[in-house]
DNA sequence: CTGAAAGCGCTTACAG
DNA sequence: CTGAAAGCGCTTACAG
């Protein structure tokens, strides 16, 4: 910026107020700057500036993992800030399973609010987050009070556990995702309820606690198939895990859904494509996104009129993976 | 900072050496700043840190727009970013189709990598960019000298039209894509070079303009198909164009294989689950980002020894959308 | 071992 | 209409 000024003759002052369009300027001068800015093809810093303002007019979005179901949010989100003069920035850390992991999000929330970001959406973060800035979280943690949009988990799992129980399964085994995250909670929830209104006991011993990670679900898997009285059907509280219980139980001879039953929940590309393909419970997780962003945009601006909490519905997609228990495998 | 600085009672300047882990700061003083630190919740400013520093450890990413591919491409650069001590800064505007598209790519280029970024990847630009930091695009303008990564779009574009030859097909028309890029020139080169090498003249009146967005091709799928001495077969120069051919054979009551066979470039996810799924040149979208973010890394620790224009090979792959001319329908 | 001061590239009252 | 100066939150020579 002090090479244009220099070039135009005129102060740093100046040339900021011809970049930013302020009034005061005579058009002489104007042209001058212009000319000077074209010719160097100066372009202001970012950093610079959103360090001296306080609205930068960029929404940040903070993801520990880069995913098949990120890049669907992603979308959402961007759909949501077309136009909107909005620009987005999402920070990813290059160490997804390294030391950094405990309490990423909050760390890079706070690096980026302070001075960056108008506004930051997190995706499925470990543990509740906060921040001057707003905040909406996609996926929250259990008990967290931040504003968030999330899937209808409890009524997804319960309709997820009832299709198996309508197809005559009365042993279900569970694996469950990150104890921490509130979307893990209500997918046991919805579990325990479908079973208890069919009037059956929870079996604990059939509840494995995974993390949503696909190579927790292994051994979990493994243990649950080993056992003399298997269960007839797994619902596995992510698709990645449901697509590992099919990996185990091919290792272990057992055909899907002849002798097993899976249900995954997410419905990420991935489930459709899977052989079997993969009954599963779709949260879109586009209109996650999309949601998350026109909330947190409106956060931003304060015209915020709605509530601070999201559900968004779900949808069970029935696909081969299922069937009642016993049955043959088709030709 | 100030804060934490008044907290421990000591200066900014040693709790910036305790943050960074320099030496010359005393075990009690250091106590007494980390002590602070946590209490205060305090984490440092990503703006003011990088304003300062010449080094940050952030690359950056510029997309204009966010498609299927690009998440793979994301997904190679986080691969290979992986415990690289380096963070990913992904920026993308909210203007999708709007005013800002031209030039976008290096003006934000310039706007991050003055301070925010060590390096950046350039996904698509419409044009060429130039940056004071290193700078690795994917997919480069035409007659780009900037480092590179790309598809061998010669040889794939190349390889479909010959795989339509081979099923006896001899007028092919082609719809080409944003000729201000390497890529779109390229795969027109590959589809004169095919044709000739056959000994077939090529037809300019069977040569379309597009511009890879899917809409541009409908308009010029429709002329191709309404004249009187139709192509038999439509080579697409992007998977997006070419499922446009498909929704447009479909309109027009032609089947696909049957009266017209379609093959695009890319291999984008929704190619293959299309109806009928699509025959087309596969581009590893995830193997350009994982050789870029390589690239870029080394370019910044100023190691790297390899060319810096890569192009990385091509695959055909062949689906149901392609057939010999004039064949039937299958059940 | 520690602090006061300068400066990274901007913006914005405050004077003139 | 324009410029000198202060300051955003940091880091880093330079003194002490």
């Amino acid at each position: 910026m002090s090479d244009v000024a220099r070039a135009a003759g005129v102060s740093t002052a100046t040339v900021s107020r011809v970049v930013n369009g302020h009034y005061g300027v005579s058009a002489g001068t104007t042209t001058k700057v212009r000319a000077a800015i074209e010719r160097l093809g100066y372009e202001s810093s970012l950093v610079a500036t959103s360090l001296r303002r306080s609205r930068t007019n960029v929404l940040g979005l903070v993801t520990h993992s880069f995913q098949s179901y990120t890049a669907e949010v992603f979308k959402g989100v961007m759909e949501a800030l077309r136009r909107s003069g909005f620009d987005l920035i999402i920070y990813a850390n290059s160490d997804l399973y390294g030391t950094y992991s405990e309490g990423w999000e909050q760390r890079h929330l706070t690096r980026l609010s302070g001075t960056l970001t108008d506004g930051c959406i997190v995706v499925t973060p470990w543990d509740d987050v906060q921040s001057r800035t707003p905040v909406v979280v996609i996926d929250p943690a259990r008990n967290s009070t931040t504003p968030s949009v999330t899937a209808d988990n409890l009524a997804g799992a319960t309709a997820a556990v009832e299709h198996l129980l309508g197809l005559g399964h009365r042993r279900i085994g569970f694996i469950a995702g990150r104890a921490s995250m509130a979307a893990a909670w209500l997918r046991e929830e919805g579990y325990r309820a479908a079973l208890t209104r069919a009037g059956l006991p929870v079996d604990q011993t059939l509840i494995a606690g995974g993390d949503f990670n696909p190579e927790s679900a292994a051994p979990l898997a493994r243990n649950l198939l080993d056992r003399a009285d298997r269960p007839t059907a797994i619902f596995a509280a992510s698709d990645g895990m449901a697509l590992m219980v099919l990996e185990v139980a091919n290792k272990l001879g057992l055909s899907v859904p002849g002798d097993l039953s899976v249900v995954g929940f997410d419905n990420i590309p991935e489930s459709a494509v899977a052989e079997p393909s993969l009954t599963t419970v779709d949260q879109s997780m586009y209109q996650l996104g999309y949601e998350a962003a026109r909330m947190l945009k409106s956060l931003v601006t304060g015209d915020w009129e709605g509530p601070r909490e999201m559900v968004l519905p779900t949808r069970l997609v029935v696909r081969n993976s299922t069937a009642p228990p016993g049955s043959t495998p088709g030709p």
